[in-house]
DNA sequence: ACTACCGTTGGATGTTCATCCAACAATCGC
DNA sequence: GCGATTGTTGGATGAACATCCAACGGTAGT
């Protein structure tokens, strides 16, 4: 039970899987802070989207099964990672069109 | 009734917007394709998926109501055209690195 | 006008999914 | 060890979605 639990190699995965598991606003925007950011913990300090535990759980779970990102267990605090170096190997400019696109939706 | 009924400006669109409805083999195919080879038509003829007809309706208007297809109708033919500029313009390298990683995923 | 063709519409259906709640598990500080 | 914290699991639920089928609406050709 480490980390890399029901995280496929990024070479496996399908442009849609990849699509999919960001067509959500919630899990998008976690994709986006973590390209921006680096790592960042599970708790409820930076994530504030208004909903459930669970329904972190959940999105964290979508996006790491989807091989986006990577948690790392220390102790009882999670730190999730994006897998950025493999994302950006295996679909270039995607992730940076991502960020490009986030950008620009704060200014409009 | 012309053909951009319930299409927006891209400019309004929402990044997860787009990315939902990408998120679908087929809709993410006729994209790629799209972007590869210019505007097509809707007939069997070029998408041949092995689904019902009414379902490509159904990919086609979810597409052009996330304002990433155009259709123009000419006679009883419609042909479906992909809103390049535009997409480019509102998400700088989205596209494109949907049909990069199109071209690797036929290698891989 | 009748028929063939291209595509849409409405309804029906089964699946997937986002969300919440309650309960649980593991870890840290005392 | 006890309580607090951090995150997960399982079940339940309602909404969204992909798909099919049958019927319909224009358009082209004869």
């Amino acid at each position: 039970m480490a980390s890399d639990d029901a995280a496929p190699d990024p070479i496996d995965l399908t442009l849609v899987d990849v699509l999919r598991a960001m067509a959500d606003p919630i899990r998008l925007r976690i994709v986006q802070t973590l390209a921006a950011g680096g790592p960042h913990g599970k708790c409820g300090e930076h994530w504030n989207f208004g909903v459930h535990k669970s329904t972190m759980t959940h999105h964290f779970r979508i996006l790491r099964e989807a091989g986006l990102t990577r948690t790392t267990v220390t102790g009882r605090t999670h730190t999730i990672e994006l897998r950025r170096a493999e994302l950006d190997a295996r679909f270039p400019g995607l992730i940076d069109a991502l960020t490009v696109a986030d950008q620009r939706s704060s200014v409009g």
